[in-house]
RNA sequence: GCGGGUGUGGUGAAAUUGGUAGACACGCCAGACUUAGGAUCUGGUGCUUCACGGCAUGUAGGUUCGAGUCCUAUCACCCGCACCA
C-alpha cells in the first residue's frame, strides 16, 4: 500500500469517527485522488459536444497570487465544471505567459537567469492554484518560453513574413503570389502599403536587383522590417509599444519615453483594421470592450484633396479631411512640422522663423507635448496654396498640433467648424470665414453637420451632409483627390531590445534579411552572462558575438519578440500541446474550434485581444485553421480592490488612538497589515510584533478595543492590504474561498475584498454538512420519499442554479444555495433523493465537499460526471398566489386567491375586504387592475 | 473634450426586466445552550414616529393604475481614449 493510500485511509477513519466538516483533510484527499485518477484529463475524441473555457494565462510574477487573481479562474472553473456535468467535453487548460520584462529586470539586478526565476515563480503560482482546486487539464500546460512552444511562435512569424495582404480580396496570401503578380503586371493593381509612391511595371520589376526586389517585398509583408520612430525608453533600454506608453512615460516604471529612429520589425495589423472592426459584430464582448477596440482602430471616412501650391508648378499639398463639405471655409492650411514639403515651400523671408520653430519642436519631448495640449504654437511658412474650387489663396502654416503619422500629415483648417482650428486662427489673428450663417456665433466653432451652407459657391443652400458626397464626387472628377478611409491604429512594433523573449528566426546576409528554414526551428535562446543592452540600444544578444555572427557575411537578428507574440496564439496550442510536427493538428483545432468563453481582465482590451484576433485571421487566411475569431464570448472579471486598515498615531509619540477617539488628538494615519485585524478590531499583540518599532507602542482604546479605520484602494504590498489565498484556504478551505469570491458580487464588477464576510459562506457549508452528518451519529441521510414542500425547494433551486450558472450570475447562485440549505434545514430534510441532487448542483462551486459527501452517501463514481438534476415545473407550480393589494399604488394588505380564479370573483372579495374598505374610505373605485400571479391595484 | 459604465441600508449586494424595494450575507442588538465563546442555535435590524402612519433606490421633472427599472434634464464617482483633421 502506498503511503498516499495509507494517509487517505487514516483520513477516512478520522472523518468517520468525528463526522465534522474537516475541510483540510477532505480537500487534500480529493485533490490527490483527482490527480491520481486523471480526473481532469480531456480527450480530443469524444461523441459529446465540445466546450472550450479559457482563462487569460498569467505572467508568473515573483509576488505570487493575491485574492484578486483567482476571481476569473474560479468563474471559469465553475463554468467548465458545470458544462461537464451538462454533458459537454470541456477543454479547460492553463499555462504560462513566461517571457517578459520583470524576470529580465530582476536578472539585471541580481544576476539570476530569467529561466531560473521564471521556473521558481511558476512553481509557486502552480502550488497556489492547486490549493484552490481547479479542474485544469495540466497535461496540456503550455509555457511560452519553452522551445517546444516558441518554435511555433517563430514558425507563425515566418508565415507572416511570407505573406502579404491582398486588399482587393481582403485577405492574406503568400508572397509567392505577389511575385507572380509583379512579374505579370507590376504593382499597378496592388498599391504598396509600406510606401504608396512605389510604382513599377512588370518590366521594371524584372530589371530590379534581388536586393531591390526584396526591399519592395518587405513593404508588403505582414511581418516586416522598417526604419521608424519608435518609443525609446532609455531607462528600460528598450522600445515600447504604443499601448505600453501612458502619457509619455512607460507603463511599467513610469520612465520617460522619447522618439527614436530604429530598424524594427512590425506587424502590418493596419491591413486587418477593417476586418478587426467587422469581426466585432460576430463576437459577444461587452459594449465597453467593443467600444474600446473600435476606438483604438479609429476608423474615419473622408477624402484626400490636393491643393496646388501657389507659384510652384505641379506641386501640391494633400490633406486628409472628414469634412469635405467645409472646403469653402478653409482659411489656412497646417502641415506637421516633420512634413516633407516644409523645406520646399518655406519662402526665404520666413526661413529663419520656420527653422527656429522646428528647433523648438525638436527640443520638446513627447512628454512635454502631451502635457501641454492646450498650448497653441505654430509658424507661417510664407507659402500659399490655392483652393481648387475658387482659386482663393490660403496661407500654409506648420504646427505641432498636426501629427505627421495620421492621414497625410496636413490638414485644411476650417476655423468656424473646428475648435482647434478656431483657437489657432484666433491666436494668430487669421481671418475666419463663416460658411454656416447663424450656426456660427463667432465665439466658438460649431462642428455641426446639419447646418445649411453659405459662402460656399456651388454648395450654397445645401445641407452639409449632402454636400460631403457632392464635393468628393467633384474632387474625384477633377482628379485632385479621392474618397479615403483612415485608421488611427498604427502597425505594431514587434522588436524588443531584450533578452528574455523569442529570438527572431532571421539572418542578415550583407544586410538583407532572410528567414531561417523551418527545419532550423526552434532557434533557441542562447545563454548569456549579462543582461545589459548591447551598443546603440541593441538587445543583450548582440553581445554574444559567436552566436550573432554565423559567418563572415551572415549576422543574426539580435532583437527578440515582444510579450504578446506568445500570447497571440496560445489558445490554439492547448488543442494539441505536444505536437512536434505542426503548431496544432488541424483536426484538433477544428474540433475545439473557437474559445467558447474567455475570461480575463480589461487591461488586455486593446493589446492582447487585437493581436491575437489578427494572428487568428492571418492563420485562417493562410488555411491553417478553420475560424477567424479566436474568442466567441469574453467575460471581463472586475478587480478586487484592497480594503486597507488604518491606525492613528498621536503625532510625535508611539501611542495609537482608536478610530472613534482620533479626533481628540493630532494624529498621523498609518497603514497596518490587514491580516492582523479582525474586521475592524486590531490584534494588539500581533501589531506589537508586526514591526520592531511597534514593540513598545501604547494604545488608547474604546470599549477595550482598538478600532481601525478603513480606506478602499488598490491591493498592493506597500499598503499592507494584500491577502494571500493560501492563508484564506488554510483557515476556511478552498470551497469556502471559491464560493466567497463568487458571493462578493457580479463577476464583471470591481469590489473590495473583506475577509470578515467569508464567515457567512463558511457557515453555510457547515450547515450543509449537518444536513448529511451528525457529529455523534455520523451520516444521517435516509431513503424516505421527499415531501412536496421539499421537492419545491429542490426544484426552485435547480431552476435558479442552472440559469444563474449559465449566465455567470454566480453571486445570486450562491445566495440560492444558502436559501436552499436554510429551508431544507428548517424542514429537517435528510433525504437522499433531495440532498444528492443538491450536491450535484453544488459540485461546480464547492467540488471538494460535494465529492466527499457524494461518496459518503455510498456513490462509488466521481460526482464530476454525475447526472445533472433536471428541473420539473410541476413541483414548483403553485395553485394559489398571495396577492399584494394596493390602493393607488400603495400596498395595503395581502389576499390569497387561486391562480385560476376569475377576475370578477377576485374583485368582489377584494372590495369586501375590511382593510381595503378602510383605505378606499368611501371614495368611488375608478378601476381595478388585476395582474395574474403578480398583484392587484385599486384606483380610487 | 469624446466614448463606456455605476449611483439602492452601517457594509457587500438582490429585485423574475414595469408589479410587495432591500432577497442572501457581513456587521450590530437581544436571547438560548455552554466552564468558556471569536462555536452553535433562535429572534430582531432601511429611516422616522409612543402609535396610526409617513418617508425612502444620487437630484429634479415626466410617462403610467403602478417606476430602482422607461423618457428628459442635472449632479457625483469609476474606467478607457485623448491635439486623429
Amino acid at each position: 500500500m502506498s503511503s498516499l493510500n495509507r494517509l487517505m485511509d487514516r483520513t477516512d477513519r478520522l472523518l468517520f469517527n468525528y463526522m465534522e466538516y474537516n475541510f483540510r483533510a477532505i480537500e487534500k484527499k480529493w485533490q490527490a485522488r483527482w490527480v491520481e485518477t486523471k480526473a481532469y484529463q480531456v480527450s480530443n475524441n469524444s461523441p459529446k459536444p465540445k466546450c472550450y473555457v479559457l482563462d487569460m494565462f498569467p505572467y508568473p510574477s515573483g509576488a505570487g497570487l493575491h485574492v484578486g487573481h483567482p476571481l476569473g479562474y474560479i468563474s471559469s472553473d465553475i463554468y467548465a465544471r458545470y458544462k461537464r456535468l451538462k454533458g459537454f467535453n470541456v477543454l479547460h487548460p492553463m499555462g504560462w505567459d513566461a517571457f517578459g520584462l520583470p524576470a529580465e529586470q530582476y536578472a539585471l539586478e541580481t544576476g539570476q537567469h530569467p529561466a531560473v526565476t521564471t521556473a521558481n515563480n511558476l512553481a509557486s503560482f502552480r502550488r497556489q492554484l492547486d490549493n484552490i482546486g481547479f479542474s485544469f487539464d495540466w497535461e496540456r500546460e503550455v509555457r511560452t518560453s519553452d522551445p517546444g512552444y516558441y518554435k511555433w511562435t517563430q514558425w507563425i512569424f515566418l508565415q507572416l513574413f511570407d505573406s502579404w495582404f491582398n486588399r482587393s480580396l481582403q485577405k492574406a496570401e503568400r508572397i509567392s503570389t505577389l511575385i507572380t503578380i509583379f512579374e505579370q503586371s507590376g504593382n499597378a493593381a496592388h498599391e504598396c502599403p509600406g510606401d504608396r509612391y512605389i510604382r513599377f511595371t512588370a518590366e521594371e520589376w524584372k530589371q530590379f536587383s534581388e536586393v531591390r526586389q526584396r526591399e519592395i517585398l518587405m513593404h508588403y509583408r505582414l511581418a516586416y522590417l522598417a526604419f521608424a520612430e519608435v518609443n525609446w525608453c532609455a531607462a528600460l533600454g528598450t522600445v515600447l509599444a504604443n499601448d505600453e506608453v501612458i502619457n509619455g512615460v512607460s507603463e511599467r516604471g513610469g520612465f520617460p519615453v522619447v522618439k527614436k529612429k530604429m530598424r524594427q520589425w512590425f506587424l502590418r495589423i493596419t491591413e486587418y483594421a477593417n476586418r478587426l472592426l467587422e469581426g466585432l459584430e460576430t463576437v459577444s464582448f461587452s459594449d465597453a470592450m467593443k467600444e474600446m477596440q473600435r476606438n483604438w482602430i479609429g476608423k474615419s471616412q473622408g477624402a484626400e484633396i490636393t491643393f496646388q501650391i501657389d507659384g510652384i508648378e505641379n506641386a501640391g499639398v494633400t490633406v486628409y479631411t472628414t469634412r469635405p463639405d467645409t472646403i469653402f471655409g478653409v482659411d489656412f492650411m497646417v502641415l506637421a512640422p516633420e512634413h516633407d514639403l516644409v523645406s520646399l515651400i518655406t519662402t526665404p523671408d520666413k526661413k529663419e522663423d520656420v527653422e527656429k520653430y522646428l528647433d523648438y519642436v525638436q527640443s520638446r519631448s513627447e512628454r512635454e507635448r502631451m502635457a501641454e495640449v492646450k498650448q497653441i504654437t505654430g509658424c507661417f511658412t510664407g507659402a500659399y496654396v490655392l483652393n481648387p474650387f475658387n482659386g482663393q489663396r490660403i496661407p500654409v502654416w506648420i504646427s505641432e498640433y498636426v501629427l505627421a503619422g495620421y492621414g497625410t500629415g496636413a490638414i485644411m483648417a476650417v476655423p468656424c467648424g473646428d475648435q482647434r482650428d478656431f483657437n489657432f486662427a484666433k491666436h494668430f489673428d487669421i481671418h475666419i470665414t463663416n460658411i454656416i450663417g447663424d450656426a456660427f456665433n463667432g465665439e466658438e466653432a460649431n462642428a455641426t453637420k446639419d447646418a445649411t451652407l453659405q459662402n460656399s459657391d456651388f454648395l450654397n443652400g445645401m445641407n452639409m451632409r449632402e454636400a460631403m458626397d457632392v464635393v468628393i464626387d467633384k474632387v474625384e472628377a477633377l482628379g485632385i483627390g479621392k474618397r479615403q478611409i483612415n485608421y488611427k491604429m498604427r502597425d505594431s512594433g514587434f522588436s524588443r531590445q531584450r533578452y528574455w523573449g523569442e529570438p527572431f528566426p532571421i539572418v542578415y546576409k550583407d544586410g538583407t534579411p532572410y528567414p531561417l528554414d523551418e527545419k532550423e526551428l526552434p532557434l533557441t535562446l542562447p545563454h548569456v552572462e549579462n543582461y545589459k543592452p548591447g551598443e546603440e540600444g541593441e538587445g543583450p544578444l548582440a553581445n554574444i558575438t559567436d552566436w550573432v555572427n554565423v559567418d563572415a557575411h551572415t549576422r543574426r537578428e539580435t532583437n527578440t519578440m515582444p510579450g504578446y507574440a506568445g500570447s497571440s496564439w496560445y489558445f490554439l496550442r492547448y488543442a494539441d500541446p505536444k505536437n512536434t510536427e505542426v503548431f496544432a493538428d488541424r483536426a484538433a483545432t477544428d474540433y475545439w474550434n473557437q474559445v467558447d468563453v474567455y475570461v480575463g481582465g480589461t487591461e488586455h482590451a486593446v493589446g492582447h485581444l487585437l493581436y491575437s484576433r489578427m494572428w487568428t485571421k492571418a492563420l485562417y487566411d493562410l488555411g491553417y485553421i478553420g475560424f477567424q475569431e479566436p474568442y466567441k464570448k469574453l467575460i471581463n472579471q472586475g478587480m478586487i480592490g484592497g480594503s486597507s486598515r488604518m491606525v492613528y498615531r498621536v503625532r510625535g509619540t508611539n501611542t495609537y488612538v482608536s478610530h472613534g477617539l482620533k479626533d481628540q488628538y493630532e494624529t498621523d494615519e498609518l497603514h497596518t497589515d490587514v491580516n492582523i485585524v479582525d474586521g475592524l478590531e486590531l490584534d494588539i499583540e500581533a501589531f506589537k510584533n508586526w514591526r520592531p518599532a511597534n514593540k513598545d507602542a501604547e494604545f488608547i482604546l474604546e470599549d477595550g478595543k482598538y478600532i481601525c479605520g478603513v480606506v478602499l484602494e488598490k491591493m498592493s504590498k506597500g499598503k499592507y492590504n494584500t491577502v494571500n489565498p493560501d492563508d484564506v484556504v488554510e483557515k476556511f478551505g478552498a470551497d469556502t474561498f471559491r464560493m466567497y469570491e463568487m458571493f462578493l458580487g457580479p463577476v464583471e464588477q470591481s469590489k473590495p475584498w473583506d475577509t470578515k464576510g467569508i464567515e457567512g459562506v463558511h457557515r453555510f457549508l457547515k450547515k450543509l454538512w449537518r444536513l448529511f452528518a451528525d457529529e455523534q451519529k455520523g451520516i444521517i441521510v435516509n431513503n424516505d420519499a421527499a415531501t412536496p414542500e421539499e421537492l419545491k425547494v429542490l426544484h426552485k433551486t435547480i431552476q435558479k442554479i442552472d440559469a444563474d450558472t449559465e449566465n455567470f450570475s454566480y453571486n445570486t447562485a450562491v445566495s440560492q444555495f444558502m436559501i436552499c440549505v436554510n429551508e431544507l434545514s428548517s424542514l429537517k430534510c435528510n433525504k437522499r433523493s433531495v440532498l444528492e441532487a443538491v450536491l450535484v448542483l453544488l459540485a461546480p462551486y464547492a467540488p471538494h465537499i460535494a465529492e466527499e459527501l457524494w461518496h459518503q452517501l455510498g456513490n462509488t463514481t466521481s460526482i464530476l460526471d454525475a447526472p445533472y438534476p433536471v428541473f420539473d415545473e410541476k413541483y414548483t407550480k403553485e395553485s394559489a398566489f398571495t396577492y399584494p393589494i394596493a390602493v393607488n399604488g400603495k400596498t395595503r394588505t395581502e389576499l390569497s386567491f387561486p391562480l385560476d380564479a376569475d377576475n370578477a370573483a377576485i374583485e368582489k372579495e377584494v372590495l369586501e375586504n375590511e382593510a381595503v374598505q378602510k383605505w378606499i374610505d368611501g371614495k368611488p373605485v375608478k378601476k381595478i387592475v388585476i395582474v395574474k400571479g403578480r398583484m392587484i391595484n385599486l384606483v380610487v
